[in-house]
RNA sequence: GGGGGUGUGGCGGAACUGGCAGACGCGCUAGAUUUAGGAUCUAGUUCCCAAAAGGAGUGCAGGUUCGAUUCCUGUCACCCCCA
């Protein structure tokens, strides 16, 4: 009668947890502390994936192992809550945002719970929160206090920025609107990427192919006044300091891609006549290289300086100032109309491969300082502004884009780097312009420099340049400074108050919010429809919301507002201290809890939300909030969990069965054959209708083994019909079933394809520990007769220290498949034990329980237990009990297994040899052959070189 | 095109610094038990040969080594990210 049945257990053991607030952060850190923290996830209307889950548990399983060997744990869970779903809900029901991300909250809430996590939920936050986004608005108002010091490489408040003595001079408005240059958060009128179906701006990462990368709308190229966050400042930072961190390599070198420092040189081209270069040459070395952009040259910026021999024209970008002063008349309608078309063109779209390049000549010509030789100047649209002065030397023999361009405008090829012999460039077609070669080598066709190799030739060339003061070596990131602000309601309010003149018009003078003003919140709107119009949706408030007067004067709120990364850049300070009134954390709290010792979450979040929250981080570090200065100890990323493997054939349309291999995929992602392009039918086999094709590695078609089958798992997605809901898996197995097989799966960092069948699995082994101490036969729920107080056999005692230490050892190094199959191993050999200690069951139940708490707690009580177990001590092993006395050596005969023997462990090498020498089978073997060396490692095995 | 990752039975996956390949689970096969089972228990399950003896075997081809899933070189396939 009393069958283990999840669905009694797990929902009255969350009731205890929940009434007994078990899992409360104690006030004070004593001893060692941990702060294992999941990446918080959006609520979206879908309610939880079981992808959500994988990596809950995980730091779940941490915590609640942490609790038991005595540290105190800091486990909190949240949401991160702003966002565009909300805000298409709202604007397709015309319905509050807020009231449809709540009603979201909580029912992730609901299945959180359901999963039995150990989660603080006092310490809950929502991004969403007024109490919690007064503070996002507080951190912004921080940026915009501050500056960066270079020198210091810090970020400083921006009253200690220097003023030049003839700003201070000009008055109040001229410092404040220097100040306004300097700060980390400052307005920007840079083209952005607007969407006029979703009617907005949106960063680059959110625009994929030139399309909304939510609900793919055309993206177009228009210049706004916007918010921008200067994350370069802290670009050198946010590299080097990724030393300091346990992260996995992968994402520190996406990271480092990301903001791709280069090292390399800036060189100016003289624009005039060739007389007058040597004079300007001359002029230069008197007043040195021009911290600004000169307007008698043109700066570049290059990474391969030493093939400046090899610059035979110049390309500047269409957006560069200097395009209209560099064209002549006669090129003028030719370059302007070039412009504009490149104005409707994305960034992607014009650095892709496969586009051909385009471009036009200016008319206008720059000297090379190096050679005095005049170069023409184009324009092309595969220089961005944006990428280092917006200008390059284009050296077409060593360089892809360039030469591509040369051979289409048939612009003059010079080869200077002679490849190394094993590059198997060919040397003559390189030299006649033929082909490219992009590596480096040794200099040629460079007057002096010849024969010198790469790096010598950069670093001698720099010199040259600095000599003269016509370049100069120099720093340059592909990372661009962050597109801060949304034309969105659903989004934080920046506290940003703009003064107004007497007409109504910007004075160009911003002030912050006072900080007792603080939060700014959302007005109250009629409707959430767009207008259409790049204004932000919060050009609707009202006059009261959206004209504050302070001091008499009148003021313009800002209407644009933050992106969702603002939210999640903070909040896991936030979750230290999270119900603080009068700061966002308190600094003492601060100080016991960071950094975050554990961090999981997916991958997706390599670059941006990381990068974002660091460059945070670093800027309340500097100035003095913050006691350390990176914010995540150690990152994991789980791994993708795939549906169900599907088997998939094709038929053509006669009906007649087509082999996958003759198959591809065509450019509107139709299911094609190769040959012809002809359109096939897909269809989903039952796993039965397929099997593995005889000696090799295709699945084919049972009924007839020609044809090959697809086989393979596919990202959970509603269209395919693919997708696990937790909450099935719950109601049929029990969460500790869904918990028990995420982790059983396979490695966490690792994808891997859901299977029902092992779900099952899992639930087996849950059903196999409950008999293992459950009477199933009684009446009551009463425990085994095999269980009492026997006194454990060596062989017994042995079994619990080795699965003691294999279970402790695998959750540091969060190896939770295998603690799971060594705890079933533990379950097969005692259940076959008619005698079951109860003192070894119940330290096994406790190296259970971080795994399957509800299951862990209830056989825990009815081991004779009155409390819950979460804060009872993990189970100590000693470690010559996880040892056998005896120990099967393999025999090998050149690296063959002919035997085995069973000793005794530790016998020498020497001991070894002679036990192995005198083995009937091996004396036999041998007959006829010389033993020239035997190895013997011990208690390994012994191989005997023979013959 | 660039970068990263992964290739081990029918499937998911084990194998610590080179030392018994296939732990554990699923599936499958046979048997026991049961009114019944998609329950439970027992045994078996990498492949080849009817079995034994034996042989082959960690994507493929080489190399280093007494010994390679593990290290090296080359190569192929798939997945992810970026362009």
């Amino acid at each position: 009668m009393p069958k283990y049945n999840p669905a009694e257990i797990e929902p009255r053991w969350q009731r205890f947890w929940d009434e007994n607030k078990t899992f409360k952060t104690p006030t004070e850190v004593t001893g060692e502390k941990l702060y294992a923290l999941d990446m918080f996830p959006y609520p979206s209307g879908e309610g939880l994936h079981v992808g959500h889950p994988e990596g809950y548990t995980a730091t779940d399983i941490v915590s609640r192992h942490a609790r038991m060997v005595g540290k105190t744990v800091l486990h909190p869970m949240g949401f991160d809550a702003f966002g565009l779903p909300a805000e298409e809900h709202a604007i397709k029901h015309n319905a509050s945002p807020r009231e449809f991300t709540e009603k979201n909250i909580n029912t992730f809430v609901r299945q959180l719970k359901d999963l039995g996590f150990s989660y603080d939920w006092d310490r809950q936050i929502s991004t969403t929160d007024v109490d919690y986004f007064k503070w996002t608005q507080w951190i912004f108002l921080v940026l915009f206090d501050t500056w960066f010091d270079a020198d210091q490489q810090k970020g400083r408040p921006i009253s200690e920025l220097p003023i030049p003595a003839e700003i201070s001079g000009a008055g109040e408005d001229a410092v404040r609107k220097y100040q306004d240059e300097f700060r980390l958060a400052f307005e920007s009128h840079a083209p952005v990427n607007w969407c006029p179906a979703l009617g907005t701006v949106l960063a680059n990462e959110e625009v994929v192919d030139g399309l909304s990368d939510v609900g793919n709308h055309p993206v177009q190229r228009m210049p706004l006044r916007q918010w921008m966050l200067r994350i370069t400042a802290y670009a050198d930072r946010l590299e080097s300091d990724l030393d300091a961190v346990d992260w996995p390599e992968g994402i520190k070198k996406l990271q480092c891609d990301w903001i791709g420092r280069s090292t390399g040189a800036e060189v100016d081209f003289f624009i005039g006549d060739k007389d007058q270069f040597e004079t300007w040459k001359n002029a230069r070395t008197e007043t040195g290289f021009p911290r600004n952009l000169p307007t008698d040259a043109l700066r570049v910026y290059t990474t391969r300086p030493d093939t400046l021999y090899g610059a035979t024209y110049m390309v500047i970008a269409p957006e560069h100032g200097a395009v209209e002063a560099l064209t002549t008349a006669e090129q003028g309608p030719t370059v302007k109309k070039y412009c504009d078309d490149a104005a409707m063109k994305s960034d992607r779209d014009r650095q892709d491969d496969r586009t051909k390049k385009s471009g036009v000549f200016t008319g206008s010509y720059a000297i090379n300082p190096i050679n005095g030789q005049p170069v023409p100047i184009w324009v092309a649209d595969y220089v961005l502004a944006s990428y280092g002065t917006g200008a390059i030397m284009a050296v077409p023999a060593h360089d892809a884009r360039d030469f591509e361009f040369a051979k289409t405008y048939d612009l003059p090829i010079i080869a200077v780097v002679k490849p190394p012999a094993k590059a198997e460039i060919d040397l003559e077609k390189l030299m006649a312009g033929e082909v490219c070669f992009a590596g480096v080598g040794t200099a040629v066709n460079s007057a002096s420099f010849d024969d010198l190799p790469t790096e010598e030739f950069k670093i001698k060339i720099i010199e040259s340049l600095e000599s003269t003061s016509v370049g100069r070596s120099a720093v340059n990131y592909k990372l661009r400074d962050w597109l801060f602000s949304r034309q969105r309601f659903w989004g934080e309010p920046f506290p940003i108050l703009h003064e107004l003149d007497e007409a109504g018009n910007r004075t160009g003078i911003m002030r912050p919010v006072p900080l007792d003003s603080l939060p700014v919140d959302l007005p109250f709107v009629e409707d959430f429809q767009p207008h259409g119009r790049p204004e932000p949706p919060l050009e609707k408030a009202d006059d009261e919301w959206l004209f504050p007067i302070i001091d008499g004067k009148k003021y313009k709120r800002e209407t644009n507002t933050m992106p969702q990364w603002a939210g999640s850049c903070w909040y896991y300070l936030r979750f230290i201290d999270p119900k603080n009134e009068s700061a966002f954390i308190d600094p003492e709290l601060e100080k016991q809890w960071m950094p975050v010792d554990l961090y999981i979450g997916g991958a997706e979040h390599a670059v941006l939300h990381l990068l974002y929250a660091r460059f945070w981080h670093k800027v309340l570090f500097d100035r003095g909030y913050l006691s350390t200065p990176e914010p995540f100890k150690k990152l994991v990323n789980q791994g993708m969990i795939l549906g169900d493997v599907e088997f998939t054939a094709f038929r053509d349309t006669n009906e007649q069965w087509v082999s996958a291999e003759l198959t591809c995929e065509n450019d509107d992602r139709k299911t094609v054959l190769q040959s012809t392009g002809e359109e096939l039918h897909v269809v989903k086999l039952d796993p039965e209708q397929a099997e593995k094709e005889k000696n090799g590695d295709h699945f084919v078609l049972k009924s007839d083994p020609q044809i090959r089958v697809d086989s393979r798992a596919y990202k959970m997605s509603k269209s395919r019909g693919n997708v696990v809901n937790p909450d099935v898996i719950i109601a049929e197995y029990g969460a500790d079933s869904l918990r028990l097989y995420e982790m059983f799966m396979g490695p966490l960092h690792q994808s891997k394809p859901w299977s029902m069948a092992g779900v099952n699995g899992v639930r087996n082994f849950l059903d196999r520990v409950w008999r293992m101490l459950v009477d199933e036969k009684a009446e009551e729920l009463v425990l085994s007769s095999a269980v009492g107080d026997h006194a454990p056999t060596d062989e017994q005692t042995r079994m619990l220290h080795k699965t003691i230490k294999a279970v402790s050892g695998d959750i540091e190094t969060l190896g939770f498949n295998t603690a799971i199959s060594r705890m079933m191993e533990f379950v097969n050999f005692f259940t076959k034990q008619s005698e079951r200690p109860k003192s070894l069951m119940e330290p096994f139940i406790l190296l259970l329980s971080p795994f399957a708490p509800h299951l862990a707690e209830e056989l825990w009580k009815l081991l004779g237990n009155n409390s819950s177990l979460a804060y009872e001590s993990w189970p100590k092993f000693d470690e010559a009990l996880t040892v056998d006395a005896l120990v099967e050596v393999p025999i090998q005969i050149m690296g063959k297994i002919k035997t085995k023997i069973s000793i005794e462990r530790g016998k020498s090498k020497q001991e070894l040899e002679t036990l192995a020498l005198q083995d009937p089978k091996i004396v036999t073997l041998l007959e006829g052959l010389t033993v020239r060396k035997v190895i013997a490692v011990p208690d390994k095995l012994v191989n005997i070189v023979a013959n």
